[in-house]
DNA sequence: CATTAGCACTCTTATTAATAGAGTGCTAAA
DNA sequence: TTTAGCACTCTATTAATAAGAGTGCTAATG
């Protein structure tokens, strides 16, 4: 038997065994591989016995069958050379959801990671990163009350931010005035930028603009402090606690220290913030101890051709990897062409 | 012995079992309550079979302790005359929570569900109702695109809402125009205000508001169109399914048909919105059949004095009442304090 | 030489039986 | 009215056994 063809049966054998192993959750015997290969389970068995030699597979105990290990998963992975298209009625399905579509960035993308839950039965993640780079396009001031202003800030990429900030004056009459001001001044500048800008205007006194600086200052001090943090969107945590893998023992711990305080995942999935494709970290890949019996699949999504932030899923390294990849990487594209039919 | 005396013990009785029942999630002996009462567990036994009888407690099965049911926790609950203040550490801690407050009322709103979910290690529950009678405050049209106006509504309690809108010409020129003329035009009118107002000026042709209505017919539709839903914040849910009473079987059903279908438990909530005080809903005493082993506590919240809406959270029937009731209800205080100042 | 049948061996899981223990309800005594 | 005492019931635990799944190795086969 040639070598390639050797590799070839390797490979069918380890995807079996993934596939069952996905569906089951329990390891898997030779007989049950033989039964869909019309090989005898001896045969099986050897090739079983190579790979657990290179750690694809292992043994939980003499007498169980056969589980797929990390590095198992990773070489089943790499072997999808180019992606399934994804089935005509899961396509309709996807885009029915998009139909009655949040109108606003901020609604799709939170709709985005209850859609990717509910679709794939796992818990659906969205990154939507604020860089300190994105430009203002618009600032309104609106008085709420006594020394109280309303700010409401839009990027250029049409995202609506807002607080409520105080003042040592009422600002109530010249909100419109200021407003309009800002608004010149501040059209397509960047926080560092209007940091810089302000900085260098309060230097040359005599500015009209002066005037407008000394009233607003705890206005303007609350814009540059605007901690632009990216923002996790988690939906669905409670399909990869229902696994069996997470039974009982440390899930009140994988809650605290993975869902609870967003940030680490936050941290995670950034790493790959510059790419823009499907990216998948697999069990122990991820270095962080509780989750390392989870996958995490993502996809780069667009505005235009800007790679903004990625979504995807999260569940156990036992995940139908071959039917949520390409479904992942349908609602990355999806997303991408709403988000940039929105802002032209 | 006198009667009074008599129900006395039978509440001293009731409240051990319950309290141990709250920590142990295992039912409670004679032997047990007999030490903590100084009394022998046959009388004990005595007491507890009145109990039964008028069916505050239940029998798992002959030779079990005793378990309080849904009854005998609501005469629980019921026995508390007025609320236990909060112990000072713990009323630190939350306004610990809050001093890095979101400016937003959005945020403000998330954020509490998530500090409740984490001070009670429950499931923090936000119900924040928009109504069609909230009155407009400010509106703002921003171009985002050819033929693509980005819509920023302000209601009067300082709510931010956006949306994109498609028209059919290129606004981007008129946007400030026609922002002002909105603006002037609907000014503290609610919804059906503005559609009241729209229609009779659409009669009275000539007008001078005729060219704007033509142009901005689209957005107008869009604004009229907004279902203003009530907005339900979920925060913690793994909290209650750890919880030992849901272990395995129907997890998964409780998961779908509660917290992914959040108008049940909007429906649920809505219910008490009248009131302001705390109100409490035990086990069956929610219709609904996957929430039978649940109870939801809530306390209503305030803007000045006006009720907005009810925060609290979810756990199973099996809560510590005696603490949690004064925890939700000091969070809605300064909620209700925070809110309030934001406006004024 | 790759494949397969056969078999001894290992370890898990399910089943059964036996025992210990917790808790009750009732009766009679204090 | 309270309590001590006791028989009784049911659960939970433990141990022993049996059944079963699956392996690895060897020898036979085409």
């Amino acid at each position: 038997m040639s070598l390639k063809d050797f590799k070839e049966r390797q490979n069918k054998i380890l995807e079996i065994i993934i596939s069952s192993y996905v569906n089951t959750a329990s390891p898997i015997g030779s007989r049950t591989v033989s039964k869909k290969m019309g090989l005898s389970s001896a045969t099986v068995r050897n090739v079983m016995a190579d790979l657990e030699e290179f750690g694809y597979i292992t043994h939980p105990h003499t007498s169980a069958g056969r589980v797929p290990t990390d590095k198992g998963y990773r070489r089943y992975v790499e072997s999808f050379t180019r992606l399934r298209s994804i089935p005509k009625d899961e396509a309709r399905h996807i885009e029915e959801e998009y139909k009655i579509r949040r109108k606003s960035i901020n609604d799709l993308i939170k709709k985005t990671a209850e859609i990717l839950s509910a679709i794939t039965h796992q818990t659906g993640v969205v990154l939507f990163p604020k860089g300190e780079d994105s430009t203002f396009k618009h600032i309104e001031l609106i008085s709420v009350g006594k020394k109280k202003i309303l700010v409401v800030l839009v990027t250029s990429a049409g995202v609506v931010e807002n607080f409520i900030a105080d003042t040592k004056e009422d600002l109530a009459g010249d909100a419109a005035v200021i407003t309009n001001l800002l608004n010149s001044e501040c059209y397509g500048l960047s926080l560092t930028g209007i940091k810089n800008m302000l900085l260098k205007r309060i230097k040359q006194e005599r500015d009209s603009f002066q005037l407008v600086i000394e009233k607003t200052s705890d206005i303007i001090e609350s814009i540059l402090n605007l901690h632009r943090e990216s923002e996790l969107y988690l939906e669905g945590t409670s399909y990869l606690l229902a696994q069996p893998e997470f039974e009982g023992k440390e899930i009140a711990r994988l809650i605290r220290e993975v869902f609870e305080d967003k940030s680490v995942l936050s941290k995670l999935i950034e790493q790959d913030l510059g790419e823009s494709g499907i990216r998948i970290h697999i069990g122990k890949e991820n270095k962080f101890p509780y989750m390392r019996d989870c996958t995490i699949l993502t996809s780069g999504y667009r505005i235009k051709d800007e790679l903004v932030g990625r979504l995807g899923i999260i569940g156990p390294t036992r995940m139908e990897y071959d039917h949520l990849i390409p479904v992942v990487n349908y609602v990355s594209d999806v997303v991408s062409k709403i988000l940039s039919g929105l802002v032209e």
